[in-house]
DNA sequence: TCCTGACGCGAGTGATCACTCGCATACAAT
DNA sequence: ATTGTATGCGAGTGATCACTCGCGTCAGGA
Protein backbone atom coordinates (compact mmCIF):
# COMPACT_ATOMS: atom_id res chain seq x y z
CA UNK A 1 0.00 0.00 0.00
CA UNK A 2 2.81 2.46 0.89
CA UNK A 3 4.23 0.91 -2.23
CA UNK A 4 1.25 1.87 -4.33
CA UNK A 5 1.35 5.33 -3.36
CA UNK A 6 5.50 5.50 -4.25
CA UNK A 7 4.87 3.80 -7.02
CA UNK A 8 1.95 6.58 -7.81
CA UNK A 9 4.07 9.29 -7.13
CA UNK A 10 7.05 7.94 -9.20
CA UNK A 11 4.51 7.69 -12.13
CA UNK A 12 3.09 11.11 -11.38
CA UNK A 13 6.34 12.72 -11.31
CA UNK A 14 7.92 11.13 -14.46
CA UNK A 15 4.95 12.05 -16.50
CA UNK A 16 3.57 15.00 -15.30
CA UNK A 17 6.80 17.09 -13.88
CA UNK A 18 7.22 18.15 -10.74
CA UNK A 19 4.59 21.39 -10.58
CA UNK A 20 1.61 19.14 -11.16
CA UNK A 21 2.82 16.64 -8.92
CA UNK A 22 0.22 17.60 -5.99
CA UNK A 23 -1.03 15.01 -2.89
CA UNK A 24 -4.17 14.46 -4.28
CA UNK A 25 -2.92 13.77 -7.97
CA UNK A 26 -0.81 11.43 -6.51
CA UNK A 27 -3.48 9.97 -4.53
CA UNK A 28 -5.60 9.71 -7.81
CA UNK A 29 -3.27 8.11 -9.61
CA UNK A 30 -2.88 5.47 -7.00
CA UNK A 31 -6.43 4.68 -6.62
CA UNK A 32 -6.61 5.92 -3.24
CA UNK A 33 -8.31 8.99 -1.56
CA UNK A 34 -6.18 12.19 -0.53
CA UNK A 35 -6.75 11.27 3.03
CA UNK A 36 -5.35 7.74 3.62
CA UNK A 37 -1.97 9.11 1.89
CA UNK A 38 -1.63 10.79 5.23
CA UNK A 39 -1.88 7.47 7.23
CA UNK A 40 1.33 6.24 5.74
CA UNK A 41 3.16 9.64 5.36
CA UNK A 42 3.72 12.51 7.48
CA UNK A 43 3.64 15.19 4.52
CA UNK A 44 3.97 15.80 0.56
CA UNK A 45 8.19 15.87 1.31
CA UNK A 46 7.99 12.52 2.56
CA UNK A 47 6.30 11.17 -0.76
CA UNK A 48 9.12 12.42 -2.71
CA UNK A 49 11.74 11.91 -0.87
CA UNK A 50 10.74 8.25 -1.20
CA UNK A 51 10.69 8.19 -4.39
CA UNK A 52 13.59 9.55 -5.09
CA UNK A 53 14.85 7.33 -2.10
CA UNK A 54 14.12 4.13 -4.34
CA UNK A 55 15.26 5.94 -7.41
CA UNK A 56 18.44 6.44 -5.89
CA UNK A 57 19.21 3.55 -4.43
CA UNK A 58 18.99 1.22 -7.98
CA UNK A 59 21.05 4.23 -9.27
CA UNK A 60 23.52 3.78 -7.37
CA UNK A 61 23.53 -0.08 -6.29
CA UNK A 62 24.12 -0.42 -10.38
CA UNK A 63 27.11 1.71 -10.55
CA UNK A 64 28.77 0.89 -7.21
CA UNK A 65 28.30 -2.72 -7.64
CA UNK A 66 29.88 -2.62 -10.87
CA UNK A 67 33.03 -1.02 -9.15
CA UNK A 68 33.12 -2.59 -6.08
CA UNK A 69 33.74 -6.00 -8.32
CA UNK A 70 36.52 -5.00 -9.25
CA UNK A 71 38.14 -2.85 -7.36
CA UNK A 72 41.68 -5.09 -6.91
CA UNK A 73 41.55 -6.64 -9.77
CA UNK A 74 44.10 -5.76 -11.84
CA UNK A 75 43.35 -2.20 -12.80
CA UNK A 76 43.12 -1.60 -16.86
CA UNK A 77 41.27 0.32 -19.38
CA UNK A 78 38.62 -2.47 -19.20
CA UNK A 79 37.61 -1.57 -15.70
CA UNK A 80 37.29 2.17 -16.43
CA UNK A 81 35.06 1.25 -19.80
CA UNK A 82 32.99 -0.90 -17.48
CA UNK A 83 32.34 1.44 -14.60
CA UNK A 84 31.18 4.19 -17.66
CA UNK A 85 28.50 1.97 -19.45
CA UNK A 86 27.28 1.07 -15.83
CA UNK A 87 27.10 4.57 -15.11
CA UNK A 88 25.27 5.18 -18.82
CA UNK A 89 22.97 2.36 -18.01
CA UNK A 90 21.75 2.99 -14.75
CA UNK A 91 21.34 6.64 -15.90
CA UNK A 92 19.35 5.77 -18.98
CA UNK A 93 16.63 3.13 -17.06
CA UNK A 94 14.34 6.32 -16.83
CA UNK A 95 15.42 9.41 -18.23
CA UNK A 96 11.93 10.94 -17.50
CA UNK A 97 12.68 10.90 -14.09
CA UNK A 98 16.14 11.47 -13.77
CA UNK A 99 15.54 14.94 -15.76
CA UNK A 100 12.69 15.56 -12.76
CA UNK A 101 15.20 14.86 -10.41
CA UNK A 102 18.02 17.20 -11.81
CA UNK A 103 16.14 20.21 -13.31
CA UNK A 104 13.16 20.45 -12.37
CA UNK A 105 13.38 19.17 -8.37
CA UNK A 106 14.61 21.99 -6.04
CA UNK A 107 17.85 20.01 -5.22
CA UNK A 108 17.46 20.90 -0.86
CA UNK A 109 15.14 18.35 -0.51
CA UNK A 110 17.29 15.52 -1.98
CA UNK A 111 20.99 17.17 -1.67
CA UNK A 112 21.74 15.30 1.20
CA UNK A 113 20.78 11.77 -0.69
CA UNK A 114 22.51 12.56 -3.64
CA UNK A 115 26.02 13.58 -1.91
CA UNK A 116 25.85 10.35 0.12
CA UNK A 117 25.42 8.75 -3.53
CA UNK A 118 28.48 10.34 -4.93
CA UNK A 119 30.87 9.81 -1.61
CA UNK A 120 29.83 6.01 -2.21
CA UNK A 121 31.21 6.59 -5.26
CA UNK A 122 33.74 8.50 -4.43
CA UNK A 123 35.33 6.14 -1.93
CA UNK A 124 35.02 2.78 -4.73
CA UNK A 125 36.75 5.18 -7.02
CA UNK A 126 39.82 6.55 -4.67
CA UNK A 127 40.19 3.17 -3.12
CA UNK A 128 40.55 1.76 -6.99
CA UNK A 129 42.97 4.26 -7.52
CA UNK A 130 45.33 3.87 -4.51
CA UNK A 131 45.54 0.14 -5.13
CA UNK A 132 46.22 0.39 -9.26
CA UNK A 133 49.33 -0.23 -11.22
CA UNK A 134 51.30 2.89 -11.68
CA UNK A 135 49.51 5.26 -8.53
CA UNK A 136 52.18 6.85 -7.91
CA UNK A 137 51.81 8.95 -10.49
CA UNK A 138 48.57 10.65 -9.35
CA UNK A 139 49.33 11.73 -5.83
CA UNK A 140 45.97 11.99 -3.82
CA UNK A 141 43.19 9.32 -4.83
CA UNK A 142 40.64 11.24 -2.94
CA UNK A 143 41.23 14.40 -5.04
CA UNK A 144 41.18 12.94 -8.12
CA UNK A 145 38.10 10.34 -7.37
CA UNK A 146 36.64 13.92 -6.48
CA UNK A 147 37.49 15.12 -9.75
CA UNK A 148 36.64 12.17 -11.86
CA UNK A 149 33.35 11.37 -10.92
CA UNK A 150 31.44 14.61 -10.45
CA UNK A 151 33.20 14.91 -14.16
CA UNK A 152 31.71 11.69 -15.49
CA UNK A 153 28.65 12.72 -13.77
CA UNK A 154 27.60 15.80 -15.28
CA UNK A 155 28.92 14.16 -18.91
CA UNK A 156 26.46 11.30 -18.15
CA UNK A 157 23.44 13.14 -17.43
CA UNK A 158 23.58 15.93 -19.69
CA UNK A 159 24.49 13.35 -22.42
CA UNK A 160 21.31 11.54 -21.90
CA UNK A 161 18.89 14.33 -21.10
CA UNK A 162 20.17 16.77 -23.66
CA UNK A 163 20.78 13.74 -26.22
CA UNK A 164 23.69 15.93 -28.08
CA UNK A 165 24.83 14.50 -31.76
CA UNK A 166 27.82 11.96 -30.17
CA UNK A 167 26.98 8.00 -30.42
CA UNK A 168 27.03 6.42 -27.07
CA UNK A 169 29.83 4.32 -28.05
CA UNK A 170 32.16 7.08 -29.33
CA UNK A 171 30.96 9.18 -25.91
CA UNK A 172 32.22 6.34 -24.10
CA UNK A 173 35.48 6.52 -26.28
CA UNK A 174 35.51 9.71 -25.24
CA UNK A 175 34.88 9.04 -21.47
CA UNK A 176 37.75 6.59 -21.57
CA UNK A 177 40.00 9.22 -22.79
CA UNK A 178 38.81 11.65 -20.24
CA UNK A 179 40.07 9.54 -17.37
CA UNK A 180 42.92 7.40 -18.90
CA UNK A 181 44.31 11.16 -19.90
CA UNK A 182 44.07 12.85 -16.87
CA UNK A 183 45.58 9.82 -14.76
CA UNK A 184 48.51 9.84 -16.99
CA UNK A 185 49.01 13.62 -17.15
CA UNK A 186 52.62 14.74 -16.18
CA UNK A 187 52.25 17.10 -12.87
CA UNK A 188 54.54 19.87 -11.59
CA UNK A 189 56.36 17.84 -8.69
CA UNK B 1 13.21 52.00 -11.35
CA UNK B 2 13.44 48.77 -12.91
CA UNK B 3 16.74 48.59 -11.91
CA UNK B 4 15.59 48.83 -8.45
CA UNK B 5 13.33 45.58 -8.50
CA UNK B 6 15.68 43.74 -10.20
CA UNK B 7 18.17 44.16 -7.51
CA UNK B 8 15.76 43.74 -5.06
CA UNK B 9 15.12 40.74 -6.88
CA UNK B 10 18.68 39.44 -7.03
CA UNK B 11 19.40 40.73 -3.13
CA UNK B 12 16.45 38.38 -2.05
CA UNK B 13 17.06 35.32 -4.16
CA UNK B 14 20.72 35.39 -3.30
CA UNK B 15 19.85 36.35 0.90
CA UNK B 16 16.40 34.69 1.40
CA UNK B 17 16.71 31.51 -1.42
CA UNK B 18 14.03 30.71 -3.38
CA UNK B 19 11.49 29.77 -1.67
CA UNK B 20 11.30 33.26 0.53
CA UNK B 21 10.71 34.94 -2.95
CA UNK B 22 7.73 36.40 -3.09
CA UNK B 23 6.33 38.67 -5.27
CA UNK B 24 5.45 41.27 -2.04
CA UNK B 25 8.75 40.46 -0.79
CA UNK B 26 10.65 41.65 -3.72
CA UNK B 27 8.81 44.93 -3.54
CA UNK B 28 9.41 45.66 0.01
CA UNK B 29 13.13 45.64 -0.45
CA UNK B 30 13.32 47.35 -3.44
CA UNK B 31 11.01 50.20 -1.19
CA UNK B 32 8.18 50.18 -3.90
CA UNK B 33 4.12 48.57 -3.24
CA UNK B 34 3.65 45.23 -4.96
CA UNK B 35 0.99 46.89 -7.17
CA UNK B 36 3.77 48.98 -8.68
CA UNK B 37 5.77 46.02 -9.57
CA UNK B 38 3.53 44.91 -12.05
CA UNK B 39 3.70 48.15 -14.40
CA UNK B 40 7.40 47.16 -15.26
CA UNK B 41 6.95 43.32 -15.13
CA UNK B 42 4.14 41.02 -17.12
CA UNK B 43 4.69 38.30 -14.23
CA UNK B 44 7.06 36.80 -11.24
CA UNK B 45 8.88 34.71 -13.71
CA UNK B 46 9.98 38.22 -15.80
CA UNK B 47 11.45 39.25 -12.36
CA UNK B 48 13.43 36.52 -11.49
CA UNK B 49 14.05 36.42 -15.59
CA UNK B 50 16.19 39.38 -15.47
CA UNK B 51 18.32 38.72 -12.45
CA UNK B 52 18.93 35.36 -14.30
CA UNK B 53 20.12 37.17 -17.02
CA UNK B 54 21.99 39.77 -15.51
CA UNK B 55 24.03 37.60 -13.40
CA UNK B 56 24.57 35.34 -16.34
CA UNK B 57 25.51 37.82 -18.87
CA UNK B 58 28.37 38.80 -16.35
CA UNK B 59 29.31 35.29 -15.98
CA UNK B 60 29.33 34.87 -19.83
CA UNK B 61 31.42 37.67 -20.32
CA UNK B 62 34.07 37.05 -18.23
CA UNK B 63 35.06 33.62 -19.56
CA UNK B 64 34.19 34.70 -22.86
CA UNK B 65 36.47 37.65 -22.94
CA UNK B 66 39.58 35.29 -21.43
CA UNK B 67 38.86 32.71 -23.97
CA UNK B 68 37.97 35.36 -27.13
CA UNK B 69 40.90 37.78 -26.25
CA UNK B 70 43.11 33.99 -26.67
CA UNK B 71 41.51 32.34 -29.39
CA UNK B 72 44.45 32.14 -32.36
CA UNK B 73 47.19 32.78 -30.04
CA UNK B 74 50.15 30.21 -30.13
CA UNK B 75 47.98 27.34 -27.69
CA UNK B 76 49.62 26.54 -24.56
CA UNK B 77 49.19 25.62 -21.04
CA UNK B 78 48.78 29.07 -20.38
CA UNK B 79 45.95 29.49 -22.44
CA UNK B 80 43.93 26.68 -20.77
CA UNK B 81 45.15 28.02 -17.07
CA UNK B 82 43.90 31.22 -17.90
CA UNK B 83 40.51 30.33 -18.41
CA UNK B 84 40.09 27.96 -16.11
CA UNK B 85 40.92 30.95 -13.24
CA UNK B 86 39.30 33.30 -15.25
CA UNK B 87 35.56 30.48 -14.76
CA UNK B 88 36.29 30.35 -11.21
CA UNK B 89 36.72 33.95 -10.52
CA UNK B 90 33.62 34.64 -12.01
CA UNK B 91 31.92 31.34 -10.14
CA UNK B 92 33.15 33.02 -6.72
CA UNK B 93 31.90 36.30 -7.39
CA UNK B 94 28.50 35.67 -6.19
CA UNK B 95 28.58 32.41 -4.51
CA UNK B 96 25.08 32.90 -2.77
CA UNK B 97 23.52 33.47 -6.03
CA UNK B 98 25.22 31.03 -7.77
CA UNK B 99 23.88 28.50 -5.25
CA UNK B 100 20.46 29.50 -5.62
CA UNK B 101 20.40 29.61 -9.48
CA UNK B 102 22.08 26.13 -9.56
CA UNK B 103 20.36 24.34 -6.82
CA UNK B 104 17.06 25.80 -6.15
CA UNK B 105 15.58 27.24 -9.14
CA UNK B 106 13.35 24.94 -11.21
CA UNK B 107 15.83 24.57 -14.31
CA UNK B 108 13.10 25.00 -16.78
CA UNK B 109 12.88 28.37 -15.91
CA UNK B 110 16.76 29.54 -16.61
CA UNK B 111 17.65 26.33 -18.84
CA UNK B 112 17.49 27.89 -22.34
CA UNK B 113 19.60 30.96 -20.91
CA UNK B 114 22.07 28.54 -19.30
CA UNK B 115 22.60 26.25 -22.38
CA UNK B 116 22.75 29.66 -24.88
CA UNK B 117 25.93 30.60 -21.87
CA UNK B 118 27.38 26.87 -22.47
CA UNK B 119 26.94 26.96 -26.31
CA UNK B 120 29.10 30.30 -26.75
CA UNK B 121 32.08 28.68 -24.31
CA UNK B 122 31.65 26.17 -26.58
CA UNK B 123 32.14 27.08 -29.75
CA UNK B 124 34.75 29.74 -28.89
CA UNK B 125 36.61 26.33 -27.04
CA UNK B 126 35.92 24.51 -30.23
CA UNK B 127 37.35 27.07 -32.55
CA UNK B 128 40.58 27.52 -30.61
CA UNK B 129 41.32 23.27 -30.90
CA UNK B 130 40.46 23.52 -34.20
CA UNK B 131 43.98 25.94 -34.15
CA UNK B 132 45.76 24.60 -31.43
CA UNK B 133 48.88 23.22 -32.82
CA UNK B 134 48.48 19.34 -32.90
CA UNK B 135 44.97 19.48 -33.08
CA UNK B 136 45.22 16.30 -35.23
CA UNK B 137 44.95 13.55 -32.08
CA UNK B 138 41.60 15.04 -31.20
CA UNK B 139 39.38 14.31 -34.00
CA UNK B 140 36.32 16.49 -33.71
CA UNK B 141 36.41 19.81 -31.77
CA UNK B 142 32.72 20.17 -31.14
CA UNK B 143 32.93 17.08 -29.63
CA UNK B 144 36.19 17.72 -27.23
CA UNK B 145 34.50 21.38 -26.41
CA UNK B 146 31.36 19.50 -25.46
CA UNK B 147 33.49 16.71 -23.01
CA UNK B 148 35.55 20.11 -21.78
CA UNK B 149 32.98 22.40 -21.29
CA UNK B 150 30.48 20.03 -19.00
CA UNK B 151 33.17 18.75 -17.15
CA UNK B 152 35.06 22.11 -16.03
CA UNK B 153 31.43 23.57 -15.57
CA UNK B 154 30.42 20.73 -12.82
CA UNK B 155 34.27 20.51 -11.63
CA UNK B 156 34.19 24.04 -11.16
CA UNK B 157 30.44 25.06 -9.84
CA UNK B 158 30.80 22.32 -6.90
CA UNK B 159 34.26 23.33 -5.90
CA UNK B 160 32.56 26.76 -5.31
CA UNK B 161 29.43 25.28 -3.40
CA UNK B 162 30.45 22.47 -1.45
CA UNK B 163 33.73 24.06 -0.74
CA UNK B 164 35.62 20.34 -0.71
CA UNK B 165 39.41 20.34 1.35
CA UNK B 166 40.81 21.49 -1.79
CA UNK B 167 42.79 24.29 -1.63
CA UNK B 168 42.03 26.49 -4.73
CA UNK B 169 46.00 26.04 -6.89
CA UNK B 170 45.79 22.76 -6.23
CA UNK B 171 42.09 22.59 -8.03
CA UNK B 172 43.91 24.95 -10.71
CA UNK B 173 46.18 22.29 -11.14
CA UNK B 174 43.26 18.93 -10.91
CA UNK B 175 41.62 21.04 -14.13
CA UNK B 176 44.38 22.00 -16.01
CA UNK B 177 45.48 18.40 -16.08
CA UNK B 178 42.41 17.04 -16.52
CA UNK B 179 42.34 18.88 -19.88
CA UNK B 180 46.03 18.66 -21.41
CA UNK B 181 45.99 14.68 -20.24
CA UNK B 182 41.93 14.54 -22.49
CA UNK B 183 43.58 16.45 -25.73
CA UNK B 184 46.89 14.44 -25.55
CA UNK B 185 45.21 10.78 -24.68
CA UNK B 186 45.64 8.31 -27.16
CA UNK B 187 42.82 7.30 -29.31
CA UNK B 188 41.27 4.44 -31.14
CA UNK B 189 42.40 5.11 -34.59
C1' DT C 1 -5.18 79.06 -8.07
C1' DC C 2 -7.28 75.28 -10.39
C1' DC C 3 -7.21 71.44 -13.43
C1' DT C 4 -5.40 67.07 -15.20
C1' DG C 5 -3.34 62.86 -15.84
C1' DA C 6 0.18 59.74 -14.79
C1' DC C 7 2.42 57.41 -11.26
C1' DG C 8 2.49 54.76 -7.38
C1' DC C 9 0.02 52.67 -3.56
C1' DG C 10 -1.65 48.68 -0.68
C1' DA C 11 -5.72 46.33 0.87
C1' DG C 12 -8.24 43.03 -1.45
C1' DT C 13 -9.38 38.75 -4.43
C1' DG C 14 -9.42 34.40 -6.44
C1' DA C 15 -7.23 30.25 -7.00
C1' DT C 16 -4.39 26.68 -5.52
C1' DC C 17 -3.03 23.09 -2.49
C1' DA C 18 -1.30 20.67 1.56
C1' DC C 19 -3.55 18.77 5.02
C1' DT C 20 -7.78 17.34 8.37
C1' DC C 21 -11.90 15.44 10.30
C1' DG C 22 -16.05 13.27 10.85
C1' DC C 23 -18.44 9.49 8.53
C1' DA C 24 -19.13 4.96 6.16
C1' DT C 25 -17.83 0.34 5.58
C1' DA C 26 -16.06 -4.12 6.30
C1' DC C 27 -14.44 -7.32 9.24
C1' DA C 28 -13.42 -9.73 13.84
C1' DA C 29 -14.72 -11.11 18.23
C1' DT C 30 -18.37 -12.32 21.35
C1' DA D 1 -27.11 -10.98 15.44
C1' DT D 2 -24.47 -7.36 17.63
C1' DT D 3 -20.98 -4.67 18.96
C1' DG D 4 -16.15 -2.72 18.54
C1' DT D 5 -12.39 -1.37 15.77
C1' DA D 6 -9.53 -0.24 12.15
C1' DT D 7 -9.26 1.23 7.49
C1' DG D 8 -10.23 4.25 3.89
C1' DC D 9 -12.94 8.07 2.16
C1' DG D 10 -13.55 12.86 0.19
C1' DA D 11 -15.58 17.28 0.99
C1' DG D 12 -13.87 20.88 3.62
C1' DT D 13 -10.42 24.36 5.65
C1' DG D 14 -6.92 27.50 6.38
C1' DA D 15 -3.05 29.61 4.61
C1' DT D 16 -0.34 31.27 1.02
C1' DC D 17 0.57 34.11 -2.87
C1' DA D 18 0.46 35.96 -7.52
C1' DC D 19 -1.90 39.46 -9.21
C1' DT D 20 -5.65 43.61 -9.52
C1' DC D 21 -8.19 47.84 -8.92
C1' DG D 22 -9.81 51.96 -7.30
C1' DC D 23 -7.91 55.75 -4.75
C1' DG D 24 -4.59 59.38 -3.30
C1' DT D 25 -0.82 62.45 -4.58
C1' DC D 26 1.86 65.51 -6.92
C1' DA D 27 3.84 66.83 -11.01
C1' DG D 28 3.38 70.73 -14.68
C1' DG D 29 0.42 73.65 -17.69
C1' DA D 30 -3.27 77.31 -18.05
Amino acid sequence: MVERIVEAGRAVLAEEGYDACSTNRIAARAGVSPGSVYQYFPDKAAIVAAVIEGWSDETAERVAASLADRVGEPGGIGMVRATIEALLSALEADPELLRVVSEELPMAQHKERRTALERRVRELTATWLAVRPGASTAPDPAVSAWVLVLALENLAVRWVLDSPPVPRERLVEELVALVTGYLSAPRPG
